[in-house]
Formats: C-alpha cells, sequence, structure tokens
DNA sequence: TTGTAGGCGTTATCAA
DNA sequence: TTGATAACGCCTACAA
C-alpha cells in the first residue's frame, strides 16, 4: 500500500504540475487526514508539532494555495468586494477607487471592478453578477457629483454610494463638501487681503457648481461683500471658458482682486488670459482653483492655489462604513466629507 | 410530510428574505428535486414544460441568483481575471485597465482589480490572493514603458503583460510602438512641409523616450534630413522642461519650422514658450505632441496635433489574448501596437 | 421526464 | 491528538 501511494503522489505532482495542488494531496504527503492538514494549516492549537511541521512541508513542496472559493463557500462570505463605477475615464473616479482599493488591499478583501460607464442597463448587467459571485458589499462612484438613482434596498448586501449621493435617504452616500470647499477658498483670499472676488465656474447644471456657488457667496457675505462681477459666471468645465469668462470679467469689473475658479481648468484659461492682459498674479489678481489636479496645478505660471477634494479619502472612508455595515447595522443618509486647501504661488506672493 | 414542508418553506422564505435564496429553496417551492430544478433553470432539454414554467417561477420568486463560487468550484474555473497594476494614478493605465474591463465585460467574466503602488512586496501578496482565487488568467499593467521583471512561468495561469514588457521573452508582452509613433509624427511633420524638425523629449531613463527619438532620426534619415538643433533636448515629461528646452532651442536654432514633443505635457511648454516669443503656430513652427492627453491637447492654443498610443485597444487586445491562452496553448514574445496620429492645428493651417 | 448519489475543496463537529 | 462525517450550493452522471 505506501509503495502504491508514493507511487501514485509521485505520478500526479509531476504530471499535474500544472493543476492546482489540494489540500488532499497535501494530506497525502504528509501521511495524515484531509481535516488534520486542515487544522495544522490554519493554526489550530489542537494538532501535534510533528504532524503539523509535516503538513507544512508538504504544503509548501507542493505550493498549496488554499482554494478560496470553496472556503468562501462554507464562510458564507467571499471576501470581495464590488466597485461599480460609473465613469472609469473620469478622473474623479479615480482616486476614490485608489483610496477603496488601498482600504480593502491592506485587509484581506479583493476588489472586483466595474464600469458601467453611465449606461443603466450595463450597471444592472454588472450588479447582477457582483451578486451572483456572492460579493460582501458594494461601492457605487458616480461620475459626476449629482444625486443617481438608489440600487435598491433588498440586494442582500450594504451598498455606499460615493461621490454621487443616492437619491434614497435610507442609503449612505459619502460626498464633497462643495459647499464648504467654496468657504475654505474664499476664506484664504479674504486672508490674503482680497476683498473684490468673482468667481467664474462650469456648467451650471452641476450640483456641485451650485453648491460652490453659494459656498462663495455665503462667505463673502459674512464678510460683509459681493461677488466682484456681479454674478457667478457660470458655462464650461473648460480653459476655453475660463478664458473668455476672464475676459469677459475684465472688462465689467476692471477693479478685481482674486478669482475663484469652478475648476483647475477654468483656472488654468483664467491665467492664460490675465498673463496676456499683463495682470500680474498673484500680487494684482489672485487666483484660486478647485480639483487640485497637479499635472494642471503644479505647471501653470504661477503654480496654482487650488480646493482638494481629498477623494482618495473618501475612497477609504466608503471602504470602511463599507466594513462596519458588513459587520454591524447601517448607517444610512449623506454624509459629508470636507475638501483642503493646497496652497501655491497663484495666491501668496512667492518669498 | 408535504404540510410540514410547505411550512418549513414559508417559513424560510419570509425570515430569510435578506439571504440568498438557494437552489434548494427553489426547487421546493417549485414541487421538484434539486437537480430538476437545475436542469430547468439551465435550459437543458430533458424536463417537462410545465415543469420549467414552475421552477422559473419559483426563482423568480425569490430573486434567485445561482452562487457562481459554487459554480465555479464544480467547473474549476471562476469566470474571473486578475489586473495587477503598479500605479493606478498613472494615466496610461486607466485606459489599459478600461479596455480590458471592456472586453472581460461583454463576457462574463469580471476583473479583480490590484494595486501593487510599484511594491514588490504588495505585487506578491496580490498574486496570491489573485491565485487563491483561482483567477483564470492574469493581465499586468505597468506605469512604466520599461521592462519588468517576470511573475515567472509556473503560477499555473496564463499571463499577460501590458505596456511594460516583461523581461522573460517566454511571457507574452503588448507594449506600444513608440518607435513607429515617432515615425509617424515625423511623417506628418514631412507632409505638412516641414524639413527643419527638432525633437524635445522628457526623461532620457525612459525606453520609450529612447525609442521615440531613434524613431524620428530614423525617419528624417530616410528623408536625407537630420535633426534640428543637431541633438535630442531630454530632460523631464514636464510642462516647465518643455519650456526651458524650447527656449534653449530657439537660441541654438532660430530657424526650425516644426517641433516634435516627447509627451503632451511637454508640447504645451512648447506652445507656451513659441507663444511668448511671437512665433506662429503652426504657420511658423507646427508642433506634434505625444500621448493625445485630451484634456490638454483639445485645451491647448492652438488644439495640439499628436500621437495617440491605443492604450485602450491595447487592453483590449490584452483581453483577448488572455482568453486565447485561457482556451488554447499560450503565445509569447513582445508584440508591439501601432500608435495613430490624431490630427488638429498645431500642425495643420485652420480653413 | 424526474430523482438519487457523488463530488468540487474546504472547514467544523464530534468520536475515537 | 487525530480522523471520519457532514455540511456549503451547485452540477452531472446514472438510475428509476
Amino acid at each position: 500500500m505506501p509503495t502504491i501511494d508514493s507511487g501514485e503522489m509521485t505520478a500526479r505532482v509531476i504530471s499535474d504540475a500544472s493543476r492546482n495542488a489540494t489540500l488532499r494531496d497535501v494530506a497525502r504527503i504528509a501521511g495524515v487526514s484531509v481535516s488534520t492538514a486542515s487544522k495544522a494549516l490554519n493554526g489550530r492549537k489542537d494538532v501535534g508539532e510533528a504532524t503539523r511541521e509535516r503538513v507544512m512541508q508538504a504544503a509548501n513542496q507542493l505550493a498549496f494555495s488554499p482554494n478560496a472559493l470553496a472556503q468562501s463557500l462554507i464562510a458564507q462570505r467571499s471576501g470581495t468586494v464590488g466597485l461599480l463605477t460609473s465613469d472609469l475615464e473620469g478622473r474623479f473616479s479615480i482616486p476614490i477607487l485608489m483610496g477603496a482599493e488601498d482600504a480593502f488591499g491592506s485587509d484581506m478583501t479583493s476588489v472586483f471592478l466595474c464600469d458601467a460607464r453611465g449606461d443603466a442597463i450595463r450597471e444592472q448587467h454588472h450588479l447582477r453578477a457582483l451578486l451572483s459571485r456572492r460579493v460582501d458589499g458594494l461601492i457605487v462612484v458616480g461620475a459626476r457629483p449629482d444625486v443617481r438613482p438608489s440600487l435598491g434596498q433588498d440586494l442582500g448586501v450594504p451598498v455606499v454610494y460615493a461621490y454621487a449621493p443616492s437619491d434614497d435617504p435610507d442609503d449612505l452616500s459619502l460626498v464633497t463638501d462643495h459647499y464648504g470647499g467654496a468657504e475654505l477658498a474664499i476664506d484664504h483670499l479674504l486672508t490674503c487681503g482680497r476683498t473684490r472676488i468673482a468667481h467664474i465656474s462650469g456648467d451650471a447644471t452641476y450640483g456641485a457648481a451650485q453648491d460652490r456657488a453659494r459656498g462663495a457667496v455665503d462667505r463673502l457675505k459674512r464678510a460683509d461683500l459681493e461677488l466682484a462681477g456681479g454674478q457667478v459666471f457660470f458655462g464650461a468645465w473648460s480653459e476655453a471658458w475660463g478664458r473668455n469668462a476672464t475676459r469677459e470679467l475684465l472688462r465689467r469689473a476692471p477693479d478685481i482682486d482674486a478669482i475663484f475658479a469652478g475648476s483647475d481648468q477654468i483656472a488654468r484659461g483664467v491665467l492664460d488670459t490675465l498673463d496676456r492682459a499683463g495682470v500680474a498674479v498673484p500680487s494684482q489678481v489672485s487666483v484660486v482653483g478647485f480639483d487640485n489636479w497637479e499635472a494642471l496645478a503644479t505647471n501653470s505660471r504661477p503654480p496654482l492655489t487650488t480646493i482638494d477634494m481629498n477623494l482618495q479619502q473618501l475612497g477609504r472612508t466608503a471602504a470602511q462604513r463599507l466594513f462596519a455595515a458588513i459587520a454591524g447595522p447601517p448607517k444610512s443618509g449623506v454624509e459629508p466629507l470636507p475638501c483642503r486647501l493646497v496652497a501655491r504661488e497663484s495666491s501668496l506672493p512667492a518669498d
């Protein structure tokens, strides 16, 4: 019997080098039962030291790696979560995704990535796939910071919405505090001694554009000031709009001493036009952007002071909230996360 | 017996609304055996029409979704692949990742996303996790277009390297044809009637920088031309370097009529300096960039002609090659994928 | 056409 | 300390 056994064993090891070794293989080589092998590898106490050693060696020899599918089947949890994003190419999804992947990575959970590309059908498709893979939870990342339809309450797993909040108040949503971010920007400009502050922003249909505008106006009001130029300049999230709006602004209100731009792209356009108009930045006019898009903000002339939405932190928090919801009872409501000002030279003297 | 059964059943359905329904639940409700239910749901022929109907209804009623973990365990394949990237924040990983996700999404395979952040230890960690989850294959996406260490041949699953090739010729690597891309750029400038063409590029330690430079020089040589300025201007992948190098270039070779920039960021700097120097683009000097980074290329003045690496296509191809390797025998070697020129106004007259 | 039995790889329970 | 046995949820011969 022993000879046959070892013969079989050797044959298996050699011929099936490609196929993954199973616990049975390990047990056979170590000369113990499957259950003992399991205990040994899982560090249970009730197993002899010598036995454990033999099992370990066998496992190493076979490069044994336990089948997580089988483990999940028993454990009733897969150790995976789904990341359902609607727009991968969007710059905003990526940092969130990184933060989430980051938070999960330090645990043992793996992340299923799904890009629905803004298509509801594809989203349903991916959702079904994720649920059938028995993910333990779901993070839904929106591309646009506006309310999006809820996936519903009866999915069987907790869901956290990030960046784009769900339209159902029973869901938990983590969003950027755009209002507070704008306050930060204005606050900073006031601190720099600016009083004639204009606001050029993007597409007015974005909730974020409205929130930021309100934050700016309200903060100014608290300082007994009004928006220079008499209005918010809504337009598009582009450099071109930043350039055009700045030209118009200089015409209407040549005495401005600061511009708060709704995005870094807009801010680049603003800087460009100011430069061509011979307006010195930051001495004559200070500029603050929004997004802290590093490639743009650090390479502008001068480097751009801007508001960072801490999106990576948002992703991490989303992961933490999801963990909490997997373990205990889920929270709900919309949780705004603070922005952060990154000061560069477009608002401060280069000393 | 029947009464007890249905009693149990109802209790289960109501109390366990949260837990996922299993095939057993479906079978019980439909009043058939588990195997019959399985056959019915999987569209096997040998099941009565009426029975199938009952099973379907029961499944719907319970929102039954087969447990993919159990299925995978039997099928010996999980229908998942791992996407091992070393740098999520890098702009180059994302399109590749999108392309891959895209190609897999249309199939039934789901993608595990792992970001090793350039850390070999974390990479090993993720690799182990992926293998234990029994992924059917692996795509390794590099952040930098340079050779990277192979994961080895004995992983038990096929691997495709994208963007950054493996150092083992037995692996299959899909890379951008930087050399050919540079040829395209020079070709285009020659077609535009340019003959005094300079090349400003980035970090010379990048293989891509070298490849592009060789492509440019070789293409010029075929037209009996040499690089204007007498050399390649290597430096950094930044706007600032583009600005500085252009200043220096204008000093050394004021008669240039075209600049091929090694990246769009560099090109932005080039355009900036040309503008300030009063050099008209494209009439006096034409400019071609590299990367087709839309946010930069479409918003520059004038919009930037540039080389697109077709990274999303590269991702899709990687997915296809992986599929092929999962099904049949794996290919090996380095497969370069062509670039594409995107013509905008920095090289062509605005008509 | 339907149901029974066995197994995928692992863990947990309980006897030995 | 060890090992048989029964799950986990599903599928697929094979038997009825």
